[in-house]
RNA sequence: GCCCACGUAGCUCAGUGGAUAGAGCACCGGUUUCCUAAACCGGGUGUCGCAGGUUCGAUUCCUGCCGUGGGUACCA
């Protein structure tokens, strides 16, 4: 439909040059008697032109009513201030069944940005605990993205991107080690800031099991310290695939050591004079790259900080030839990116290829109380916990359904108990209906056909028409804007559409043409869910 | 102090430079001889945090203030 509009427009601009230069948009009015698109055109006009809105509206319409097919709109309308409002055919909308229906399950992806290839970042925690719930809502949001990169025509690879060395998994090692010695019969002291959860007693217990007293002596830096890594990250592993979600690669951040990619970025900055060194530690010149304050990037320790193995993870990605590179993280590492990119743009890079993305955090309720989560002190509820608790379906939707910027306020007690009141068993309902209603049909020998889809001109018939024709473009621009929550909006005022002609037209007992073409309109409804469901990584049921 | 995000119905949250600001939950009532009642229909509440400014038009953009969360390290 918006092709056909943008088409008349591009041949209206031959009779109306002012129509050249402007860029015409048309959109869905909140008000369904407002026609199917409106566009503003005319009033944008008005300042340019010194003309008023409504005149300009009448030349416009005038100029379209030569052009316009009456097969395609069979109403041009101006309303309110200088609104020009379109009202589409009944048969015309109902040409969208047959492209579903041809399409399948490939209806809604585009190739606008085929050939190209994204990398998005996410989840990244460090392997000291398991996956919190926190860290659920990242997981979820990127895996979804990248799912919707992937529906535009990109190639993604999704990344986890950790580190296992440093202060943090050395108290990880040494928490094991107490533990396992105090398993042994020893007094132990076990600090406060030591990891406190009881997965650490798992470990230290099953290393017990294995060796005995034999690794009294080891460091802690060996094998508790390896062993707690390679258990924690299992477990890492099968909680995120219990939610489906499956990396590509997971970037340790020793291996930019090691392959000396921590030094080049150090020499690039020391021979373009961007770093100095000072207090004996290596400062960044960021306040000549339009930052605040000069930043330390080397301890005087030796140690870098977290700045300079992040620009040489982000030079290694930019070397790896991504066209877009999606970094996400939750609002507590938002002051960290701008100094990264700094250097990275410092460096040559096309920083413009970095998608920053940052959401909010989510705040836990429990008995009507905010719970401060914290791995360390083992005050957290486990996103592995939780997805037994509700499922993998409630939980990714329940993460991607509000807007990554608003923080999400997360009941627990309201989740396990109201668990079936969730959004999302109304889509997956919808879906499971029109199942059980092709089933039927079936056994009732109605066959679909696509013969007499003019037959679909109730108004729940045509809004539901409207809504599926809208999908594609949907995908493309909340995938632009990199605004996921909108794909489960969408979803939502779709299964609301499809439920009231649910109630309203039977298919059933209807005159056989009719019904056929019902059909047709139900499968093509079924597909829209279903793949819109694909998106957000939740199953679509036959049965329910 | 300074930086970022948020502040919309009782609660959780959508939404928009435009035509009457919405949904779910909660509450009350109705709908099933008929494809799944996990549904549908009806009933109502808003100084869109406050105050200015820009605009033909602001809840939306800008500024200030207030509130909440996060950040502000030679932690990540």
């Amino acid at each position: 439909m918006k092709n056909y509009l943008n088409r008349i427009f591009a041949q209206a601009a031959k009779k109306l040059a002012y129509l050249k230069e402007a860029s015409v948009i048309f959109n869905v009015p909140a008000q369904s008697d407002h026609g199917d698109f409106a566009t503003n055109i005319a009033m944008t006009l008005t300042k340019k032109l010194k003309r008023n809105p409504k005149e300009i509206a009448q030349e416009i319409c005038d100029v379209l009513k030569e052009i316009i097919d009456d097969k395609v709109i069979e109403k041009i309308q101006i309303a309110g201030p200088g609104f020009i409002n379109f009202y589409f055919t009944p048969e015309y909308a109902a040409q969208i069944v047959k492209v579903i229906l041809n399409q399948k399950e490939e209806y809604g992806k585009s190739k606008k940005y085929h050939g190209k290839k994204a990398n998005v970042e996410f989840v990244s925690a460090n392997p000291t605990g398991p996956l919190t719930v926190g860290h659920g809502r990242n997981a979820v949001i990127g895996d979804t993205v990248a799912n919707m990169l992937e529906w535009v025509g990109y190639e993604v690879d999704r990344e986890y991107y950790f580190n296992n060395a440093g202060r943090q998994m050395r108290i990880l090692g040494d928490s094991v080690k107490k533990r396992y010695l105090e398993l042994l019969g020893e007094d132990i002291d076990f600090p406060e800031e030591y990891y406190q959860g009881e997965y650490i007693k798992e470990i230290a217990e099953e290393l017990k099991k294995e060796f005995g007293d034999k690794l009294k002596g080891e460091s802690e830096e060996g094998i508790f310290k390896e062993r707690a890594e390679k258990i924690i990250f299992e477990d890492i592993s099968k909680t995120l695939e219990s939610i489906s979600i499956k990396m590509k690669s997971f970037f340790n951040e020793n291996d930019l050591y090691e392959e000396k990619k921590i030094d080049e970025v150090l020499e690039y900055f020391e021979q373009n004079e961007l770093s100095y060194k000072d207090d004996g530690a290596v400062w960044l010149k960021l306040s000549e790259l339009g930052i605040e304050k000069d930043k330390v990037i080397v301890k005087s320790t030796g140690e870098p900080t977290y700045r300079l193995p992040d620009i040489a993870y982000h030079k290694d990605k930019f070397e790896r030839g991504y066209d877009l590179i999606v970094d996400l993280f939750g609002s507590d590492h938002a002051a960290t990116y701008p100094d990264v990119l700094a250097g990275l743009k410092a460096m040559g890079f096309d920083v413009d290829k970095i998608k920053v993305l940052i959401h909010q955090f989510v705040t836990i309720m429990e008995k009507g109380q905010t719970i401060k989560m914290s791995t360390r002190k083992a005050n957290y509820i486990t996103l592995e916990e939780l997805v037994n608790e509700v499922g993998s379906d409630v939980v990714r939707y329940f993460f991607i359904m509000r807007s990554i910027s608003s923080h999400l306020n997360f009941d627990i007690d309201l989740a396990k108990k109201h668990s079936e009141e969730n959004p999302v068993f109304y889509l997956q309902y919808a879906h499971a209906r029109i199942s059980s209603i092709l089933k039927m049909a079936e056994e009732e020998n109605i066959v679909l056909s696509v013969e007499n889809l003019e037959l679909l001109n109730t108004d729940a018939e045509q809004k539901l028409l409207k809504k599926i024709s809208l999908f594609e473009e949907e995908v493309l621009i909340n995938t632009e804007n990199f605004e996921p929550h909108k794909i489960a909006n969408y979803l939502e005022e779709l299964a609301a559409l499809f439920h009231k002609f649910y109630t309203e037209c039977r298919i059933v007992g209807s005159p056989q043409e009719l019904a056929q073409a019902r059909i047709a309109l139900a499968v093509a409804v079924k597909t829209v869910i279903k793949n819109g469901l694909t998106i957000l990584g939740v199953s679509a049921p036959e049965k329910m």
